[in-house]
DNA sequence: CGACAGGTTGAGTGAGCTCAAGTCGGGTGG
DNA sequence: CCACCCGACTTGAGCTCACTCAACCTGTCG
């Protein structure tokens, strides 16, 4: 219904291709379904994207959460997951597997490669957090962190998209906000937007010990 | 002690430099640290190779099991996970950034990035999985299907690394397994061999619909 | 104004963790 | 050869954290 699709055409013939096709799409548009043909990759230039699966019994698996700058839907021959807008978004799409210009696209390629790899891992290393509260943390830091470390951050995906990406359940991750709330180490206004207090404690939780600072993490329950 | 490296220099002269070395490591030998400069990437000749990264509160996350054919290490500038022998391996290592010859590899390099982004996919994908008899029967077949698909199979890591690797305790895992051998869905000879009875099931309990066949999957409590 | 999506919070349950024995097999030394 | 040890594995008992079920709140949109 809201779905809609603005296209500003930076194709006119002398136009250079790698700059890509700038595409505006609606919160809750899918850009693509899992399986289809990987004919392009995407680079978000505004909004934030959510890539997804199904598992087998249903349940939604967020694979990652796409900002500025992110490159997401590098895959071979076929989508391994679909994309979806959390918000909306404006995105520059790249044809992939150029087979006519492999010159410089080959390259640049690696490091296309390299960033979803990135990516991956950042996914990872979410779901190497033992407790709800360190999921929860490590979340909120890697947000924080890609958001230029202000304390003040705008969370733009609902708490069941968080708990579809931790694994956890939408209750349990809201639970968890209010209890860091609770514990002062972030200040809630409104759902969506967040405040942080006591980042130290929040690393500590999260217990990756990332970039500066004290190693000596230690939990206190 | 143990540790013992054994190299098959070819790189005699005219040998092509992208055979790579062989080389020869015993069981638990660390092939690699977290934050070492990353000169090398590795492809498995023989043997397992485990990744794996040490969390804030010092318990360990396995990011991937590496078999015949695999490629692990891939990464720019340093490693972002430490790499270690699960049994006695043999490697061909490559040297990385191979920016003096940067012709034939570049290209190359793009589906070694590919296969590493296919490794880390894989791992996603485990912790996609709910409960731990979803993960225990998603990490079973994911290794049947490595085997090439022959019932009998040998688990060469420990039930500890299978926990580290799913996020859950040595004994959640043993307990599964055990599980699953009292459900008649597996057969133990011995922890490291196990014999697949019901593979339909067993994909079941995964919930992927892994390739063949039916789709229906829908869970029987 | 009602409908609805998203969010919060409470009560009870259960899966997986912790603590604790105990088993099995392969090595090593007397 | 056997005693012993040690690492890997198994299994039980109890507890806790996260899930389930359920109610309610809040803001937005038609």
């Amino acid at each position: 219904m809201t779905d809609l699709i603005t296209v500003y055409s930076r194709e006119a013939d002398g136009e250079q291709r790698s700059a890509g096709q700038l595409v505006s799409l609606n919160k809750g548009f899918v850009i693509y379904h899992e399986c289809d043909p990987a004919n392009h990759w995407y680079e978000v230039v505004s909004g934030t994207v959510r890539t997804c699966r199904f598992m087998g019994d249903g349940h939604r698996q967020l694979t990652g959460f796409f900002y500025c700058n992110d490159v997401f839907g590098v895959d071979h021959g076929h989508y391994r997951e679909s994309a979806e807008a959390v918000t909306g978004v404006v995105l520059r799409r790249f044809a992939a597997a150029p087979s006519s210009q492999a010159e410089s696209t080959t390259e640049a390629r690696g490091r296309i490669l390299e960033r979803a790899l990135e990516s991956a891992r950042q996914c990872i290393f979410l779901f190497g957090h033992r407790t709800a509260a360190n999921r929860v943390a490590a979340f909120l830091i890697s947000i924080v962190d890609r958001s230029g470390g202000r304390s003040g951050v705008r969370i733009p995906m609902t708490r069941s998209d968080i708990a579809d990406h931790l694994n956890l359940t939408l209750h349990t991750v809201s639970r968890t906000i209010s209890e860091f709330a609770k514990r002062r180490l972030i200040v809630l206004d409104g759902p969506q937007n967040i405040r942080i207090l006591d980042l130290e404690q929040l690393r500590l939780l999260a217990g990756d010990g990332g970039g500066d600072g004290d190693e000596h993490a230690r939990e206190s329950a």
